[in-house]
DNA sequence: GCACAGAACTTGTTCAAACAAGCTAGGGAC
DNA sequence: GTCCCTAGCTTGTTTGAACAAGTTCTGTGC
């Protein structure tokens, strides 16, 4: 059971996303909205801010709330997890295993994953597809704790984060993301199907724990044109989601 | 005078980034804070989510907070302007206007910018150099009500941002930006002294007023190395920088 | 020594109330 | 008709209280 400001905010998105609010339009006020739903203000005002954190409405002290968009952004799971991000999009996502070896961390792996040199690390690199096109080269490096669990995943698994969650209950919730352009080396051209020196979109990303324990590393190339990464932000808040 | 909670959330903040409380540590309890500050728990709370949005500190029900990081991302200002990141991150930055002309608006610029098809608008065309070496490539539509404001500014203003906000008052409180990786065409080439066909980060953009009036609308093209946009997310909060 | 059951603690959710700060529309003065 | 100012509404900040839900640690029993 979802709590309480939860509901409603789901119910206000609707709303919103249904064209019953569309956009321009003030929100009810928050005493309106209190009365309406039978609880305290303060429940609507968490309600609301989950909305604003979505960047569907905007608002000013004095001034009614107003809807900004129609677009959810679907927040940060996607940064994480490309697999997720292509099937909530309605594609379909493949994944294969090109290489996967251990070997000892050199100084730029242990400094983003907080380990000491020559601590065992698992690398692997793995070719996406997306609707039968290669379009994401991912260089990833496990910490030590975790390559037992990924080695144990198919070459195939489409989704490493969902596989991880499920075997071990491991969430990724945390994340830094550098994301860049980048000329296609030899490799990459190879195996994305472009032209050497071509443009590619580079996203490198750290992902952590819950507990703040950083959980891999991971050097991912897309090829241009495939994928955009959106961000949305609204005073404070901020989402990103890929697109097509 | 900012209000009670801003300021116990810059103290933890300073803590944090000063070392008093190393990453990984757990932050003092709530009832503790509360006490300590003599304030409500609910003030505390409203500290600490900052806190958590700006992706500094974790939490789960039940267990203390950690601190999880100790970089502060500068959030979102940044997005709408290169010249305020710039200036931020201790670099000389200069602009300059290659072309500019108003024209009636095409459908694509209508529809970003919420106008009818051949509403006037401004096209600048402006070249960016950070420490004197060309890295951006801007292509902005400016809606017609901006337009004899953007006009007015001297043609090698370094921020627009700042200069209309000076002039006018007007604040980009929101915006939404698609960020890509695109070859260099021949004009990009030539401005930029890249070859043709490299790798350049795109940057599209649409910018909106407090009141979600689109201003707007630009194509930004980043040299390749030049620029990296880092992306740090936390559970449901999320900011965003360049950086080097 | 180890496992399990609680006790104590911590964060999450909700309520009701009050005042502060900012916006807007309507009424009065000119 | 136009301008200004205020009354009333709306969001922002803060208090204090209570219970729910989850975690951590202690101590007992085996």
């Amino acid at each position: 059971m979802h709590p309480r400001y939860a509901r409603i905010a789901d119910e206000l998105r609707a709303a919103i996303l249904g064209g019953e609010l569309p956009v321009g339009a003030p929100l009810p006020s928050e005493t309106v909205l209190a009365a309406r739903h039978g609880v305290a203000r303060g429940t609507i005002r968490q309600a609301v801010a989950v909305l604003t954190a979505e960047g569907l409405v905007g608002s000013r002290q004095g001034a009614r709330r107003i809807v900004l968009g129609r677009e959810r952004s679907q927040n940060f799971a996607v940064l994480h997890s490309f697999a997720e991000w292509a099937r909530a999009a309605g594609h379909e996502v493949t994944g294969q295993v090109i290489d996967q070896r251990r070997r000892a961390a050199d100084a730029a792996e242990a400094a983003r994953l907080g380990l000491a040199v020559g601590d065992p690390v698992l690398r692997v690199l793995r070719l996406r597809r997306l609707d039968g096109v290669a379009v994401l080269l991912e260089r990833t490096v496990y910490a030590g704790w975790l390559a037992p669990a990924v080695e144990r995943l198919p070459a195939d698994c489409d989704s490493v984060t969902r596989a991880l969650y499920e075997s071990r209950g491991l969430v990724f919730a945390y994340g830094e993301h550098l994301i860049d352009a980048v000329a296609a080396g030899t490799e990459d051209a190879r195996l994305l199907g472009v032209r050497r020196g071509g443009p590619l979109l580079r996203q490198r990303r750290v992902t952590t724990t819950r507990e703040g324990r950083p959980a891999e590393w991971s050097d991912d190339r897309y090829r241009a044109g495939s994928v955009t990464f959106a961000i949305r932000n609204a005073a404070g808040a901020l989402a990103v989601h890929p697109q097509d």
